[in-house]
RNA sequence: CGGGGUAUAGCGCAGUCUGGUAGCGCGCCUGCUUUGGGAGCAGGAUGUCGGGAGUUCAAAUCUCUCUACCCCGACCA
């Protein structure tokens, strides 16, 4: 491709509104363009990456006998009536009326179409399992978009579904997926990591999350360093504590005047925080529900509002019915003699003469005690905490540290949620009807883009993985316009190279040559001839690896054997 | 939805406080020179100053209002 009839506008300045490495480079390597808030187009050198991109996805799929289809975009209201998930996505859907006002949505996700086709057109057990996936635009009106691609209303995305008729045989297909998703991230050299999550709005038991590890990420994972351990922080979990001592204070109860958090009644009363516990009061089915926690760790809202009886999504009271239910304002509230249903934390159940307040204005009790004072009944204990770091792994595989990252792949068990709710039922070998296993797995095509930028670039510009790149090679003709040597050579090798297959960008724009360069660096593909009377006039060009700061001096003759070797090592 | 910010040429910005001819750098067009790390000289084009309403002899500038975009939070496969 020559460079001068490409639409490649490279911005020589940082557009105001990019915050990160991935959106900046972005637009000013002219991959996208922004149309409204959360939807851009993609030009013509982004379009090339996509198509890299999807086509690993394809490759690796196939190896897992993942079979493609296409799905509409426009879905009838009727199928997420009848998932009951009309309501329940809220206005993060967004909904449509035709002419005839009949509801549609724009596709958040595609569990109903999926289930619907499967229902339709899939009698026997023997079709299974069967595992099919599309390539498709999802639409999400997000809160807030934000990081250019990274988060983005209208995005592309593979979604897969896979249907089972035991669990064994998803069981294969999940783990199948699992190992395929690791390969598809190697083929594009990311580094990430696999961690256990939560489901969100999508449902079923377990998931996992693939990260790949950036500072931008919006995502925090808890890892074992020393093991393999590693959890979304949303649900990242810490072992357990050590059994609780015996009480060896008596309750007292002690005045603290003005002391509201937790860390002034600490210091006041020349305790560690971890002393002391926090209890938070949120809305629940039935009435309010006290949330008691160690002073030191913080609620986990998530593990929170899926607790029988709590409301979800997790809403706390509010001043008023605090102090009408307790009593005492924030920070004098306690669970002794607390008449509200309580669950207790289990770091904040495994301590023993502890402090909380005393549900009465600057007062609270010292030497606490479970089982033993008033109304201090452990019954509901629960992993209420988020993590810190530190935190022993739950399986024991060493302490927790915390990294950033981009979540770029999302595989679920969705077990028989959408099949019963839908009423999709097939006969098993014996004639008995049941419904058939789920599972969901979904990667972000135009995600990944930004997070390989985030994960590969410079301060000069990206620096694309060979799989990713555009173009392998950029060919950097000097007053290609004026000298016939330099034209003569560079339209030899680009026709020698275009017939070895290789995808070159020739820049033969009548740019100076600091102008071509800087473009080259910013656009980042992997290799860089560049051909100048220089050089030329004692048969030299000159060759660069965009990760390498040296060029080389390679005689113009064997340029090319060069570039076709070099491109074959890292195919 | 709450908090904060921005809106002036394709991009990045000044000018707004203190009303009085629409500016700068880059980019773009023409010509000449230049050609190995974002060239020089000369000439040129491009703006409903985000929209609407108001105040005023006069509004980019003051007032009201609407909108869009960005950041933080809440939220989010």
């Amino acid at each position: 491709m020559r460079q001068s009839t490409l639409l490649v506008p490279t911005l020589k300045e940082d557009p105001a509104d990019a915050e990160t490495a991935g959106h900046r480079l972005m637009l000013r390597s002219g991959l996208i363009r922004q149309l409204a808030s959360g939807l851009y187009s993609w030009l013509p050198l982004g379009v090339r990456v996509l198509r890299n991109i999807e086509r690993i996805i394809r490759e690796e799929l196939a190896q897992v006998g993942a079979q493609e289809l296409i799905m509409p975009v426009v879905q009838p209201a009727e199928l997420w009536q009848e998932s009951k998930r009309w309501d329940s996505m809220g206005p993060e859907m967004l909904r449509i009326t035709d002419r005839h006002e009949r509801d549609f949505c724009l596709g958040p996700t595609h569990e109903e179409v999926i289930t619907d086709i499967f229902r339709r057109e899939v009698q026997s057990y023997r079709s299974l399992p069967i595992n099919l996936f599309q390539i498709q635009t999802k639409f999400r009106d997000e809160i807030r978009p934000r990081f250019g691609v990274m988060r983005a209303r209208e995005f592309t995305m593979k979604d897969g579904y896979s249907f089972h008729l035991d669990q064994a045989s998803f069981d294969a297909t999940y783990d199948a997926m699992y190992q395929c998703y690791g390969r598809i991230l190697k083929r594009m050299q990311l580094d990430y990591r696999a961690v256990e999550a939560d489901t969100g709005n999508i449902g079923g038991a377990n998931s996992h999350e693939f990260h790949v590890l950036a500072e931008a990420g919006e995502d925090t994972i808890a890892y074992a360093e020393t093991g393999s351990y590693a959890a979304n922080l949303e649900r990242a979990t810490a072992a357990a504590p050590a059994p609780r001592p015996a009480p060896s204070e008596a309750l007292t109860k002690v005045p603290t005047p003005g002391q509201k958090t937790i860390a002034a009644v600490a210091q006041f009363l020349d305790l560690p925080k971890q002393r002391c516990v926090k209890t938070l009061v949120v809305a629940g089915v039935e009435g309010p529900i006290a949330l008691v926690l160690r002073g030191d760790h913080d609620l986990n809202e998530i593990k929170a509002a899926k607790l029988p009886g709590v409301s979800n999504p997790l809403q706390f009271i509010n001043d008023d019915e605090l102090r009408a239910l307790t009593g005492a304002d924030a920070g004098s509230i306690g669970p002794v003699g607390l008449a509200l249903p309580c669950f207790v934390d289990r770091d904040a159940a495994a301590l023993a003469d502890f402090v909380c307040g005393a549900n009465e204005n600057d007062q609270h009790y010292t030497g606490v005690n479970w089982d033993r004072d008033e109304s201090l009944a452990t019954d509901q204990i629960a992993d209420l905490r988020t993590v810190v770091a530190g935190d022993p792994a739950p399986d024991g595989s060493g302490p927790l540290s915390f990294l950033r990252g981009i979540e770029v792949g999302h595989i679920f068990q969705l077990g028989t949620k959408y099949t019963e709710t839908m009423g999709v039922q097939i006969q098993d070998a014996d004639g008995r009807p049941c419904h058939p296993i789920m599972g969901c797995y979904g990667m972000g095509v135009t995600r990944l883009v930004a997070a390989v930028i985030e994960q590969n670039h410079d301060d000069s510009g990206i620096c694309w993985p060979h799989p990713l790149a555009p173009f392998s090679l950029h060919l950097l003709a000097l007053n290609y316009g004026k000298s016939d040597a330099v034209r003569d050579a560079v339209d030899a090798l680009y026709e020698t190279l275009i017939r070895a297959g290789v995808a070159v960008l020739l820049d033969d724009r009548n740019e100076r040559p600091g102008v071509k360069f800087a473009d080259a660096d910013l656009l980042g593909l992997p290799l860089r001839v560049t051909i100048g009377d220089r050089g030329l006039k004692d048969g030299q060009v000159e060759f660069r690896r965009r990760l390498e700061s040296d060029s080389q001096t390679i005689p113009v003759r064997d340029i090319a054997d060069l570039i076709v070797s070099e491109l074959a090592t890292t195919a």
